[in-house]
RNA sequence: GGGGGUGCGCCGGAGUUGGAGAGCCGGGCCAGACUGUAAAUCUGGUGUCUCUGACUGAAUAGGUUCGAGUCCUAUCACCCCCA
């Protein structure tokens, strides 16, 4: 993987580069949408690659783990085959489950026992065999696996899980020298910074994520719960010790503010549900704010979604997609679903471009307010 | 025209052997939540008011009773059967 910065802000940590893999290049700072299983819930990859534009999507390995199994995905010949997606691909380890499945899991130095929230059946995740996993996807990028600890938490506990965290990095670093990518397509292995909200910890994990020398780096453990202005301050610290000549990935946001926020700390790399399952539940964003397009008062508006969006919300109107999303029909669903999904493109897109210019701060600190308007 | 049956919330069900209803379930509707997706999910509201509490309410009008959504009478509406 290359990575090269091409613009930096004035009055920001914001960066403009460009990442390059082995299934194409990533214009950075990007936003990745969320496809779990393996697909974008409810957007085709036709729509994705020529509507939306996204230049590289996420998976999850527990989820392809457990549904349809390695055994499908490598013999298809991994994942970009499988589901003929053939941009980049990051696939998560799995670690953010080890937190959302907390009621069904147990985890000990070795790993995680858990059970699938599927059928029940007992599975067991190392390091070593999530790496594994991970390499038989055969994603562009791949996590660490790593325990995304709950907010609040006590400073022991997330002292105790960030050591382990460490010492599960370097295990997974170790598994990944030594096996060779099963599709000959290279793969990067991301670490990721944990330590809750204690800024201490924070630190020591970033120092300790730096020192493993990995290709691009990753935060985890944030935007679960915690105000943002605790958000950003452990972004912030994290960022002024991690390389500044490596990708810095902040995992799991966020809204269109936060990311506008987080780039300017010196993120270029984002990933969220929120544009997909937002759209699924009616909310769809705009450069104006934010829309709940069920209620009432878009009924009769014949208006276009919205007139800077993409083809398909300059083409569908607010009183259509109202009826479609409140008749629980699909296409609602997926129409919505590529309004955000244009519109984070968007966003990110305008982001990248004031970088270049040097103008970004003063756009950022112009934009965020009107983001985060109801309308 | 005769006989029988049924009437309560926006809708559909359930239920009430004369004994505490603003009240069960589902739907609709109105809102809210959602941040490395166990989520096309979840939560709340949905008679009126001067709203931490009151008031009105079981088709309508009477009646019996300590007490009526429940029993009686009349009227109205709808459904079924006969002519």
């Amino acid at each position: 993987m290359q990575f090269s910065i091409l613009a930096t802000d004035f009055n920001s940590n914001a960066r403009a580069g460009i990442m390059e893999f082995s299934h194409g290049y990533v214009e950075t700072p990007v936003f990745m949408p969320v496809g779990t299983i393996g697909a974008i819930k409810g957007v085709s990859h036709e729509t994705l690659a020529e509507v939306i534009g996204a230049q590289i999507i996420l998976a999850n390995a527990y989820h392809l783990y457990l549904r349809p199994g390695m055994d499908v995905v490598q013999s298809a010949g991994g994942i970009h085959r499988f589901s003929t997606w053939n941009k980049p691909i990051l696939t998560d380890s799995g670690g953010y489950q080890v937190y959302s499945l907390s009621p069904i899991r147990k985890i000990s130095e070795e790993g995680v026992h858990f059970r699938s929230h599927i059928d029940g059946s007992p599975h067991f995740f190392s390091p070593e065999n999530v790496i594994e996993i991970q390499m038989k996807i055969g994603a562009d990028i791949i996590m660490a696996f790593d325990e995304c600890t709950p907010w609040p938490c006590t400073y022991d506990y997330a002292e105790t899980s960030l050591h382990r965290t460490h010492r599960w990095l370097d295990r997974c670093h170790a598994h990944f020298e030594n096996t060779q990518p099963y599709y000959g397509d290279a793969q990067v292995l991301a670490p990721i910074v944990q330590g809750s909200t204690f800024a201490e910890l924070r630190k020591i994990s970033a120092e300790y994520v730096t020192a493993s020398g990995m290709p691009l780096n990753a935060i985890g453990g944030l935007s679960v719960g915690e105000p943002v202005e605790e958000m950003y301050a452990m972004t912030s610290l994290v960022c002024d010790i991690l390389s500044k000549e490596k990708p810095r990935y902040l995992m799991g946001v966020g809204t269109p503010a936060n990311i506008l926020e987080s780039i300017s700390l010196g993120i270029d790399m984002f990933d969220c549900v929120l544009p997909t399952r937002n759209a699924r539940h009616g909310l769809l964003y705009t450069w104006e704010g934010v829309i709940n397009i069920k209620n009432e008062k878009w009924r009769n508006d014949h208006n276009a979604l919205d007139e800077q969006g993409c083809s398909w919300s300059r083409k569908y109107s607010r009183a259509y997609l109202r009826h479609l999303v409140q008749s629980n029909e699909i296409l609602g669903a997926m129409i919505a679903s590529v309004h955000n999904l244009c519109f984070y493109q968007d966003l990110l897109r305008v982001a990248r471009r004031h970088i270049i210019e040097g103008t970004f701060r003063i756009w950022k600190d112009k934009t965020v307010p009107a983001l985060e308007q109801r309308l």
